[in-house]
RNA sequence: GCCCUCGUAGCUCAGGUGGAUAGAGCGUUGGUUUCCUAAACCAAAGGUCACAGGUUCGAGUCCUGUCGGGGGUACCA
């Protein structure tokens, strides 16, 4: 199936445009730049051709200032479609669009690139504009969409870690920006508040709780269960697991040995041989690895004497922990009360972590909320035949796929894809919308893969469902993040270690300044609290979103680059020109900025385009749910903005003219920050 | 085995459904401050875009193959 989208994302209904670029309300004043341009370039490229839409499309800002500042690119298709020289198409559809109040003269260029060159007048008059409105001249939809957003939907009973990261940051920036232009979004998370974890925790409160540390620190002690009896139960797996293991260990060396030998001369292999010897001892080292792995989990256990015995002691704990979350699910009274009890406790521990993070969901309707809705759902599925019974377990076998898609397992426990199929006919009931995305890493693709199949197979066509996908948090050794001791690292301290590596450069920062140190103490933390936080959002959000990155530290906290420290940086300069200048904001938005503007000089000029650039931004944005199109515009803005900095001294102008001048695109450029890294849930100081 | 992904500067990464001379930050080298926050700015050096074919007026981008990394692949989520 051809997608317009990124081939790791899955949709399906392509024919929902969801996000699609809105032609423009003839009144609407303030306006995209793009969104203009295809405006206008529209009526003469109808008259050319039926595919006007897609050759809109190449229309952009110019790579090169020489070329202008956007460029419109579809003249040498659309010479071959009408096999005319793309020179003539070019200069037929120049002569007739209509943009002479909006650019220079048109120039046709190489084969036929248009270069378009804005006219200052037009500038002014839309940053005026822009200037004005309190949506900075961003334009609300004139189609919203109801859009539901999953994202984030940790375990409840277990600390979060690195890997919520980005599902957590991610989402909340594509629901602030969907909110923002006008969409009915409806963020969810989906808890994990049914699964095996709870198992683990009831069956650790029936036999290891400490009564006095509960009373005082019940989620302290059920964090402390959690991991005892996961541990246990990794022990006991590992144990089970570990002569399967050498087996295989065994076996990759003997077949290594086996085909080394069977080349005789070594250095005259071929090069199939070689693949293979070199596959083999991958092989070999992979069996090694998780041989060692278990090993490693067993003696863990054993050297402490205390684990050692409860091991022991609770030979049965993984088959227990198992039967204690089927007692839950089954309705066991006992297990209820417990769940019943824990759930709060737990859920309040996540909040607080929420809280840190400025993060707030429509609805939490975790899985327990679909536990009745499951039973009937299969049903359905097996009334339409379209599951049926493989080595006991009820499967979907779809079409596309090798491996079904299994919605009840043998011992009768249903699975997170028949929880899912329940929690989408949910959704569609209740909040009917046009779309579901789910924010979820890329290495359950094939899942939703088979979830969206199922779906179509339950009749519901008329919704898009997406996953937006996204790569993997690196260590320095490019695998996974974790500790040196191999253990997940918790998202609680890594917000811990960035604040207080903001604090540090705070501190530095201020100390070091010429005149002297103007902070308190308390405002230097709640700056490193702000800064702290911002920066680990920032270097999540800035990277592609589909590829793995590699987490660092220092570049994040580095405040240099594109960082959300330089934004900051650069937005608390433009608050001390504002002081310093003693501008009377109330005063100065009620100017007529359209008379008031004058961009003569080029920093001038390209901060402000840049600044009329936003809206064309969150468009591209949301066109494919990539955060880091907003990051990098707004590294453009910050950058722009040092040029002028430097260049146009706002306070002491030549004139009182250029002054406000100035000081209106200080102001404009301030809250054009303030409000994109609102959109990436970031937040500004005044001073920093 | 099959499927999905990735390979761009010393390092970390950008590079819409193909468009003009492949970009940024860090690092390196050099320069800028009696001046609104130098956490800044300017300049230079640094690339066979993994490799080989192909499609095209035009390929980092699309197709095929090869090499290398990561991930998934029947009862975890």
């Amino acid at each position: 199936m051809p997608s317009p989208y990124h081939a790791s994302d899955t949709i399906i209904r392509t024919t929902i445009q969801l996000h699609h670029r809105e032609q423009s309300q003839p009144t609407a004043q303030p306006m995209n730049i793009l969104t203009t341009l295809r405006d206008r370039f529209r009526q003469p490229l109808q008259q050319q051709t039926d595919v006007a839409e897609k050759m809109l499309d190449m229309i952009r800002p110019a790579q090169d200032a020489r070329f202008g500042d956007y460029q419109a690119n579809f003249a040498m298709p659309l010479g071959k479609q009408l096999r005319l020289p793309p020179r003539d198409v070019a200069a037929r559809i120049v002569e007739q669009v209509n943009l002479n109040d909006m650019c220079h003269p048109l120039e046709i260029a190489g084969p036929g690139f248009i270069n378009l060159k804005l006219r200052t007048s037009w500038i002014v008059e839309q940053l005026a504009a822009a200037f004005q409105d309190d949506r900075l001249g961003i334009p609300k939809v004139l189609n919203p969409k109801t859009i539901v957003i999953d994202y984030s939907s940790p375990n409840v009973a277990k600390p979060m870690h690195v890997g919520h990261i980005r599902s957590t940051v991610i989402g909340d920036a594509i629901y602030r920006a969907l909110k923002f232009l006008g969409h009915r979004a409806i963020s969810d998370n989906h808890l994990g508040d049914w699964g095996t974890q709870f198992g683990m925790i009831i069956y650790g409160y029936k036999h290891f709780v400490d009564p006095e540390l509960y009373r005082q620190h019940p989620v302290q002690e059920l964090g402390r269960l959690y991991k005892l009896v996961h541990r246990l139960v990794e022990y006991q797996n590992a144990v089970a697991q570990l002569s399967d293991a050498e087996t295989a260990v065994e076996q990759a060396e003997n077949q290594l040995s086996t085909k080394q030998s069977s080349v005789k001369d070594l250095s005259r292999k071929t090069k199939k041989e070689t693949k293979d010897i070199r596959k083999l001892r991958n092989q070999l080292a992979d069996a090694k690895e998780h041989r060692d792995v278990l090993l490693e989990r067993i003696d863990q256990v054993e050297r402490d004497s205390q684990l050692a015995e409860l091991a022991r002691n609770h030979s049965g704990i993984a088959h227990a922990v198992l039967a204690e979350t089927a007692g839950l699910h089954a309705g066991d009274p006992e297990n209820r009360r417990l769940w019943q009890q824990f759930l709060p406790k737990c859920q309040e521990e996540i909040q607080t972590i929420y809280q840190r993070l400025d993060i707030r969901f429509d609805h939490e309707l975790g899985e327990s909320f679909y536990h009745d809705r499951l039973e009937p759902i299969v049903q359905r599925l097996q009334d339409l035949s379209h599951a049926r019974e493989s080595d006991g377990a009820l499967c979907l076998f779809l079409p596309e796929f090798d491996a079904p898609m299994i919605v009840r397992k043998k011992d009768g426990a249903f699975l997170y894809a028949t929880t899912d199929l329940a929690t989408i006919e949910y959704r569609m009931e209740n909040w009917n919308p046009d779309a579901i995305l789910y924010v979820v890493d890329h290495r359950q693709k094939e899942h939703f893969d088979k979830l969206f199949a199922a779906v179509q197979l339950l009749g519901h066509t008329n919704i898009q469902l997406r996953h937006i996908s996204f790569g993997t948090v690196l260590g320095d050794d490019g695998r996974p993040y974790r500790t040196r001791s191999g253990d997940i690292i918790g998202l609680e301290g890594l917000l811990d270690e960035s604040v207080r590596r903001a604090y540090a450069v705070v501190c530095k920062n201020d100390d070091s300044r010429p005149t002297g140190p103007q902070l308190t103490e308390q405002q230097r933390e709640q700056i490193a609290r702000v800064v702290g936080h911002a920066a680990l959002k920032y270097a999540d959000l800035s990277h592609n979103r589909t590829s793995d990155y590699v987490f660092n530290y220092d570049k994040m906290v580095a405040m240099e680059g594109n960082t959300a420290t330089y934004m900051q940086y650069s937005y608390a300069r433009i608050q001390s020109i504002l002081a310093r200048g003693e501008v009377d904001l109330e005063q100065l938005r009620t100017k007529n900025a359209a008379s008031a503007l004058t961009l003569e000089l080029s920093p001038e000029r390209d901060l402000a385009l840049q600044l009329l650039r936003f809206g064309d931004a969150l468009n591209e944005m949301l066109d494919d749910y990539r955060p880091n199109i907003l990051t990098a515009y707004l590294f453009a803005v910050a950058s722009s903005f040092s040029k002028f900095y430097q260049q146009c001294d706002v306070i002491h102008a030549d004139s009182e003219r250029i002054r406000t001048s100035r000081l209106i695109l200080c102001d404009l450029t301030g809250r054009t920050i303030k409000q994109g890294l609102k959109l990436l849930g970031i937040d500004v100081v005044d001073k920093m």
